[in-house]
DNA sequence: CAATTTATTTATAATGATTTTAAACTGAGA
DNA sequence: TCTCAGTTTAAAATCATTATAAATAAATTG
């Protein structure tokens, strides 16, 4: 787990970036916060309890700075904020994420999933993928769930009304 | 061709919402732009050509609507600015796009590529499919040639510098 | 160590996209 | 004509993000 951390300070240094104490948190909140998909908002508020002195620009700056060394992915679900997300280690190009319309919730798939798409737009395109993004939009399980206990609560009564 | 407006228009009107002029030309704009992927901006400066009174809001309230109805698409690259896009007519869910990194182009790909995909994801996530987004980000064909003759010009000199 | 340069941060102002608000306008009935 | 609801305009407000200037800290030089 430290290790983690390490081995972006390492990241940081080899491009002759320091690691400001700032910078630090903010790696840290990204560490602490993996599942989820946070705003700069998001992250700022946190980052703050840790280093309450840190101005919210600085956060943008890091997060900025994280997206160009590939720690973390940029995303944007179409809802006004940028989200930012920590790259699993090693991973060539992004997950995807399955966003729920009815809760919000957004969940990842870490499969690939792509390799057969990728080959044929490299192909029949002509086009040379660097990454992508994919993104379901629909139900959940969870909300599934609870649609269904839903509907059998309200089932028991006429059926056949026709 | 004429049909495609027409068609929106009912839609509109089986909602009971009115088709203003302010509307109409909106429609009109981009029907003529369908290739483009426009801002809410670059809709309103055409729309002003045909209605010069027409304000930025209106616009806005109208892409709103629009897609709404999913008449068109609201898209987002990351670049910080929303582009809309007319749905094709019947098409369940959007089609995908190609984003070159070195132009800056957008182009799309209207085969489905994703059934496959898809049912992965219903059936290993339990997640209720309504829609999807999918851009691969790369350097497209003609960037890609351009690069190769740049490269070519290059070549001549000095092999094996090792 | 003192002086200087350089990177970084903070706080604040500025920007740019989008949304809201208030007032005027439009058109369909009563 | 009067009214009512929906719509538009123009202007102001909001929200996320970026730029700026002054302050700070760290690294470098002598």
């Amino acid at each position: 787990m430290e290790n983690r951390v390490e081995r972006i300070k390492k990241q940081l240094h080899e491009q002759s970036y320091k690691l400001t104490p700032q910078r630090e948190a903010t790696v840290q909140v990204l560490l602490e916060n993996e599942e989820d998909h946070l705003s700069a908002e998001d992250v700022y508020l946190l980052v703050k309890e840790k280093a309450p002195e840190i101005g919210l620009a600085t956060v943008y700056r890091t997060l900025e700075l994280l997206n160009e060394l590939e720690v973390v992915d940029k995303i944007n679900f179409g809802d006004g904020v940028s989200r930012y997300d920590l790259r699993k280690e090693g991973a060539s190009h992004s997950h995807h994420h399955l966003v729920c319309i009815e809760c919000g919730t957004v969940d990842e798939i870490q499969e690939d999933l792509l390799a057969e798409v990728e080959k044929i737009v490299e192909k029949d395109y002509q086009f040379k993928v660097k990454d992508h993004r994919l993104t379901f939009h629909g139900v959940c399980h969870r909300c599934q769930a609870k649609a269904k206990k839903n509907k059998e609560s309200a089932e028991a009564p006429s059926l056949h009304t026709n």
